[in-house]
DNA sequence: AAAGTGAATAATGAATGCAAAATCGAGTCA
DNA sequence: TGACTCGATTTTGCATTCATTATTCACTTT
């Protein structure tokens, strides 16, 4: 066996991996058309395998596709945030649950680093380092849970609501609020309590939640005024 | 505006449903490689717009595209059972809990009548109709639960799980645990107990992986005689 | 000037074409 | 008999073509 795996992998995939990169940047935004032709220029290939792309992204929530008129960046609505966030909170929760039956104590002690590391950042206000140990933290968790199928659907429901989660400016208030889940995130999953922690990170996607609307009023307010 | 409405829709959605079908009905195995060329045929369309379905339902988890080899109808593994379901307890569980908050007094009612319909066919042992009942009480607290992405996750994992849950034949035992979990439901249900409901509905999905089991086993248990 | 009209242009959706890869099968050899 | 070869055939992936549907924009009408 050599080291280096041949890996065959379809076009239409690798077009989807890039344009899923492109959605989750932003170079694509929420509403927009996408531009069929532009984006094959781009990636150097024919029409066929990126709409067969385009088939595969709206499978997943990503992309709107209106007959005859081609594809749009998928737009959330308000109604949708409402629907999506509680999904992802009892799918968190899971995760919690099953972490908790089956995390190693070097995980768990590797957790509390990130953790003691995140909670550095927050007492310097440092938000961008603060946000990486944060999603380092809930990965660790969904790894710890080893659940593929829950955590391929967690990640598209991620990618889906990236817009709406980045458009959230944390207050003060909420940001002590999420930090204080996090410690008790923390103490739940060293008692190896899951159904605490399962509660917790419901209760923390609803925290999340209620942020993210207020950003989405505040948008919305600040777009009324514009106009 | 007339009563008709004009239904645009891409010819490889119109495929695509007819598809789900075919694999929903045991038309197209798990395992089974997808004919391509007779598909064309037989629905009366070109390759690209079978291929474009062949790609949005991989994206949905019913096929597996082998490069070079086209599509094979996806295949359940013992693990995977062990994934999908436990995802499907935490989505029922939250429709659960969701119904109890959202759900009006005619419609509890109307469980009530399809309830009590199931149990006459579990009296009487018809066992087509008492799953035709059954399966109209879960679709009911979907419906009333209202969040059409927790709705569509869920079908989709259905799907997904048909061909296992469809192996299982249950012993007069889980079929009166199977009764007893949907007495309880009830009861959580009218007494608006969400977190009960939640309880019950995880602990029913629970049962329900247990038979699974039982039935790959004894499955493969007789595969294993053949050979 | 605003609203409407229709020809020219662009885009979309689906069928077809073509090169590369996989599969099959007759023939060969141990 | 069973494993192997290698050319023929089929299948697959992607590019290209073609018909249909939107869109644009110069032009008319009020």
């Amino acid at each position: 066996m050599s080291g280096t795996q041949i890996v065959r992998r379809n076009l239409h995939d690798e077009i989807a991996v890039g344009l899923r990169e492109m959605i989750v940047k932003g170079e694509l935004r929420p509403g927009e058309k996408v531009p069929e032709a532009a984006l094959c220029i781009r990636f150097g290939v024919s029409r066929t395998p990126m709409r067969e792309a385009f088939k595969a992204l709206a499978a997943e929530g990503l992309l709107t596709l209106v007959p005859n008129r081609g594809a749009v960046v998928a737009r959330i609505t308000r109604e949708e945030v409402a629907e999506l966030f509680p999904v992802m909170g009892a799918l968190e929760g899971l995760a919690g649950e099953l972490a908790c039956a089956r995390i190693t104590e070097a995980k768990v002690a590797r957790i509390r680093k990130l953790h003691e590391q995140m909670a550095r950042f927050y007492e310097r206000g440092e938000i961008a380092p603060y946000y990486r140990s944060n999603r380092a933290i809930h990965e660790a968790i969904f790894e710890a849970a080893d659940n593929a199928v829950l955590s391929s659907i967690f990640q598209n429901l991620l990618t889906r609501t990236n817009s709406v989660r980045f458009a959230v400016k944390k207050s003060p208030a909420r940001w002590a609020e999420a930090v204080a889940d996090h410690e008790a995130m923390l103490a739940a999953l060293e008692a190896r309590d899951g159904p605490g922690l399962g509660r917790i990170l419901r209760e923390h996607m609803r925290h999340k939640i209620e942020m993210v609307i207020e950003a989405l009023d505040a948008r919305d307010a600040a777009e009324r005024r514009r106009s």
